[in-house]
DNA sequence: TAGCTTTGTGTCAAATTTACACTATCCAAA
DNA sequence: TTTGGATAGTGTAAATTTGACACAAAGCTA
């Protein structure tokens, strides 16, 4: 029985994996989506893990990227940013990692170098799944984290590193945010970026400059103070600048 | 006989190599260290390549880059900067390097992911030597490059890329420049790393008020126009900027 | 209707960026 | 010794961008 086509005609590649680290933003903080590796990761050590996977022989790394996402949250072709690679045959696994490696690899014991990448979704569009590697999935704040399986604390450390240097660069704040959004939750997801407070003035003066906004004839409903603006974001624009990137948009 | 202390109780991982893009400059313009993989690459398809080769199992990316940069160089314990990690499986072997792995490897066959790395050196550094991997090493003008072997024209393209961005936030320049050097040399070196012209007075002026740069007292001698004066810079100044980096020296 | 909460807005001073042209100094050749 | 060729070195003014800062408006709730 052949559950999986990708597996006919290619074997797993004992040495090489990708980790993914997946950034949401619940409307006040950045979060990231983190499999539970449940009770067999041992009574110690940290339950919660980058998902992440071996790759095959015949696909190559943003495939493999690519399926490991779809697995975990059933999105497909969303674009995928390399954080880089990692892997230190010197690095002591925890007993905790051992053991879980033992219930899901052929050959535990091998040398693995690991290459990460890193993307940003909404979080309406995640659809928990099933997946061979993880009992549960979840969005975890990321300033909550404080230890992961294996090396994956450090991939994470790089991976907000990136997204930092690249938000100064691109507009990909959108992909974290609803389709309609705020001025304010923008500016909140920025601050959560960049992790330091933005002036609000000189944040909306700014980021309106950019000419990627638009702003529809709709308010908030429901709130309990006055009710914001409702934009949407300019795809044109928008793709214009992905293309071009700008410099600076840093504070 | 044992070589090479590292090989003991150590294998090479038929999987995973690093490759190195060394970069230069002539005091005109940006230069890269290839290896010439001479006659044996066929009569046709490129003869120069990336200096890389596969990593031992106990050692860790990083370690493997530095080796390569010292088995091709000499030089020893020089900062390298992760350009990320490559290997598309479906990538035709042009016929050239296909019958080069078959002469240096083991298992020439194997799917291999390679990860990159960049470094900047003096050109007045390198001394010439014998390698296992290489023929002949050499320096060619980046510009002059428009084919190399496996995918190391894509590296290239990357790790030039990579270094775009980060001259904008360090002042890594300076480890392209001999020791004693000109503003019109630094100048020169910033224009063929970004690409495009500076004006001469804003680049001077900019510069200046990074307070990297300490003048001595001593002027360019045999140059048939009016000499220079003379900079080295300011190790100090230069190790905090490295820390903390600063924002957009992009022009 | 009073109070709570968050939205949305403008200005001024300081700093930075951009564009731009001529004189000074050395060497070499006549 | 003079002249020509080459590059070094220098300043300013206008435009743009940044950073700091405070209060009225709008909706909800009690």
């Amino acid at each position: 029985m052949q559950h999986n086509p990708k597996k006919i005609n290619s074997e797993l590649n004992p040495n090489v994996s990708v980790d993914c680290v997946i950034f949401g933003f619940d409307l006040d903080q950045l979060t990231v989506l983190l499999i539970d590796r449940g009770e067999i990761s041992s009574a110690f050590g940290p339950r919660l893990a980058l998902p992440g996977n071996l790759i095959y022989d015949n696909e190559n790394l943003d495939m493999a990227a690519n399926r490991v996402l779809d697995e975990l949250t059933g999105l497909k072709n969303i674009y995928l940013e390399q954080v880089g690679a990692f892997g230190d045959p010197d690095r002591i696994h925890k007993e905790s990692d051992r053991e879980w490696l033992k219930s899901i690899r052929a050959e535990p014991e091998a040398r693995v170098i690991t290459v990460a990448y890193y993307t940003l979704v909404t979080m309406a569009q995640y659809k928990p799944q099933a997946s061979s590697f993880a009992k549960n999935a979840d969005w975890v704040p990321v300033n909550e984290i404080k230890e992961l399986a294996f090396h994956h604390f450090e991939i994470l450390q790089a991976a907000k590193e990136k997204l930092k240097q690249k938000i100064k660069i691109q507009p990909i704040g959108f992909n974290l945010l609803p389709e309609k959004f705020t001025l304010s939750q923008l500016h909140r997801l920025y601050e959560s970026i960049l992790d330091k407070p933005l002036d609000k003035r000189n944040f909306r003066r700014k980021i309106q400059k950019l000419d990627i906004l638009t702003s529809l004839r709709e308010k908030q409903r429901g709130v309990p103070h006055k009710p914001s603006l409702l934009y949407k974001f300019n795809e044109e624009k928008y793709q214009e600048l992905t293309q071009t990137g700008f410099d600076n948009f840093g504070f």
